[in-house]
DNA sequence: TACAATTTAATTGCATACAATCTAATTATT
DNA sequence: AATAATTAGATTGTATGCAATTAAATTGTA
């Protein structure tokens, strides 16, 4: 008999989960690859007030620790490429919220800069994480041990060979 | 003075994180996204010797468990819309893993049904999940207390009213 | 029974992700 | 110095995600 609750999801009552590791809710990458995206769900409910998107958030958090960085950095920080970032900058250069410049000692390098418009974002920004915090329904020592399990995790899959040097 | 293993990251030693609520490395979020992105592309290596995707393959491991399945099923499942599943499934209906069929009862209903080399693929795909969790150098019981943490978050994240009735 | 509301997929448009390739600049080597 | 190798970004092509809209079928209702 199904339950009340769950009358649209797959019956897995029949299928013993322990043994078969293809059973999706057994899976570690489906629970972070779900939870992830309705996370980013709940900050885009407010970001678009901001008319920001998810990853245009993370650019400028990282601007917000350290003005100017270069695409390089950024990508370092947010383990992303430049096949993501270039066009994303461009966008947010479109926005107004930051300016690219080349590097004078070494022309290969763009720096990306906060522009006053980009900066005074900050403070509108700054509220949102506490409002995602109350959505979780959880207590602030689970918040923080959930995501040092999850750095230590991406840590990990960053690095597999530093580790053995 | 940095750390030999870091020269490129953003310093943060000055940053008190603790006071910081937009801070990198505080944000629960980042660290889902970022650690989610690396499993997937940590799948992607062994999927590849599949011509799968990740999203193609979750919708296999759905089909895997119960067959066939409507396409509004494997957007339950998988907290898909009709937006991302459509072209996915046509996709893989093209790559001769599935075939789609209108409902007889219910015109609206697509149902989405394997075929035989999309079973046969089964075989192959149950080996994956180990290699990863060898990757991940965590203990069996870590991985699954963190899986269930992770779907207890998504759970509230997708029924935040359901708990209140 | 007509008609409105709802439901299921598909489509459109926009914004990532990411592999692969390309270009220009810099560094390392011979 | 001349050439090879490397590096930083940009570009191209493919594949998602997702909001918004559309189309067709079904259900609810006056």
């Amino acid at each position: 008999m199904k339950k009340k609750t769950d009358n649209n999801k797959i019956d897995t009552s029949k299928t013993d989960v322990k043994v078969n590791p293809l059973h999706l809710n057994q899976q570690l990458c489906f629970a972070l690859y779900s939870s992830s995206r309705l996370v980013v769900q709940a900050y885009d409910t407010y970001l678009k007030q901001l008319n920001l998107t998810y990853p245009q958030f993370l650019v400028l958090l990282a601007l917000w620790q350290k003005n100017p960085l270069s695409v390089k950095e950024i990508g370092e920080s947010l383990h992303l490429d430049s096949g993501t970032l270039s066009p994303l900058v461009k966008k947010m250069q479109s926005k107004g919220l930051v300016k690219k410049n080349r590097s004078n000692k070494d022309e290969r390098i763009v720096t990306v800069q906060l522009t006053p418009s980009g900066k005074n974002m900050q403070k509108a920004a700054a509220k949102i994480p506490h409002h995602i915090f109350c959505k979780l329904q959880m207590k602030e020592k689970e918040v923080i041990d959930l995501r040092k399990q999850l750095q230590t995790l991406t840590d990990v899959l960053k690095n597999t060979d530093s580790i053995l040097i």
